[in-house]
DNA sequence: GTGTGTTTGTAACATTTGTTACTTGAAAAA
DNA sequence: TTTTTCAAGTAACAAATGTTACAAACACAC
């Protein structure tokens, strides 16, 4: 573990900082489709990914849902600090994209450590604002494209948390994932390969010119 | 600028920390319409809301525009916050929804305030916690929400910021802070009326069981 | 091989939203 | 009062998205 934390947190937390983390972190490695928070669950840690990615999904009433963005390694989940904080329930879904390697902090050293290491404080902050920007960016995919836009922006950003250019998926996961239907799915990605963007295949669609 | 400080902040923070608020801060009446925080701008301090209701703007490339959500007294932006702390330039747009009281506290106090009252720690936490919250009901609105209801939904958190079910605005203002057009907002208008939800009149309209 | 379930393609149609153009009506200005 | 300007209503059409239904293609088990 003290191996992947250096590689992704080396640069950013002092050696102490990494030491504590790997006495009491507790590693967990999760295979794709795990769900790692769910909505409503209570948090009681929050996640350092050590390689892996991490998808972000809201739901609604319905259970109808929707992609918010995908977490990469070296990276935290802010929305499960600001639900630490406030000692709240869980307002997102964390789904491993990937096979994925995280350690988790309790909550109770997350704080301390707030103020006992200046860089653990620093990447919390930084977390925050680095979340809320993906939050804002999701608005802006959401509220200003339009589907076939939000389509190709999905897929390409599913190529680079997979460093694959092939992604393997079928329309059914995409359209959930965007919250339209299949059928919607199945034509603008022909469209798209007309435009030659992509490549389809069954079970998978290759991106060109990633 | 005390006394209004008090009654809103009174029963969260300590008097030392009010007296230090109203020392510091600098007391600023703003009139509707006025923008607070412009998208691309440096952030140097941050609005304690004494009075009246803020609405927070996200712009896309094009110039469009979409309303996230209203803030109002006794509250501050968050997100002015995460800009603080990133010392990165202003993501969002603050537009006094009607005339406004507001207090702003420079930077260096806040951070300094982070330390000194547990109160403001947390009050802090809180608002980033309320606005991270406000973004995801942003983007269930946009998400899930079909237009009609987006615009009822506009129409009765409008009334309540303003604390009055009658809505003084064009359609014309309405489609922008929606994103889509006049005439499709006319339209759902006209259709919500029919359904007894709302009255219209010439620049206002009166929203029934508020 | 044959059958079976899953994935994808496609047509046909419905609904929602966006656009253009023009009219009506109310308020403000002259 | 008459003119002008702005807000709102409406029709007709275009484009985007959603829905239903079914066929074709493929993968896998048997």
């Amino acid at each position: 573990m003290l191996e992947g934390l250096q590689r992704n947190y080396g640069y950013l937390f002092e050696d102490d900082l990494l030491k504590e983390i790997s006495e009491i972190g507790t590693y967990k490695k999760v295979s794709e489709g795990f769900i790692v928070i769910d909505i409503g669950e209570h948090i009681k840690s929050i996640p350092l990914i050590l390689s892996g990615a991490i998808k972000v999904m809201r739901e609604d009433e319905k259970g109808d849902d929707l992609i918010l963005y995908f977490v990469e390694q070296g990276d935290t989940c802010a929305m499960t600090i600001t639900c630490c904080m406030g000692e709240t329930k869980s307002e997102i879904r964390a789904v491993a994209e990937t096979d994925t390697r995280i350690v988790m902090i309790p909550i109770q050293k997350m704080q301390e450590w707030m103020h006992k290491y200046k860089s653990w404080q620093s990447f919390i902050l930084q977390s925050y604002h680095e979340r809320m920007k993906e939050l804002l960016e999701a608005i802006d995919t959401v509220a200003f494209l339009k589907m076939d836009e939000r389509l190709y922006k999905y897929l390409r950003d599913k190529a680079m948390v997979n460093r694959d250019d092939l992604i393997k998926t079928t329309h059914q996961e995409i359209a959930q994932d965007l919250h339209t239907s299949r059928v919607v799915v199945s034509r603008l990605l022909k469209k798209l390969e007309n435009e030659n963007k992509i490549k389809l295949h069954r079970n998978s669609i290759k991106i060109i010119d990633l």
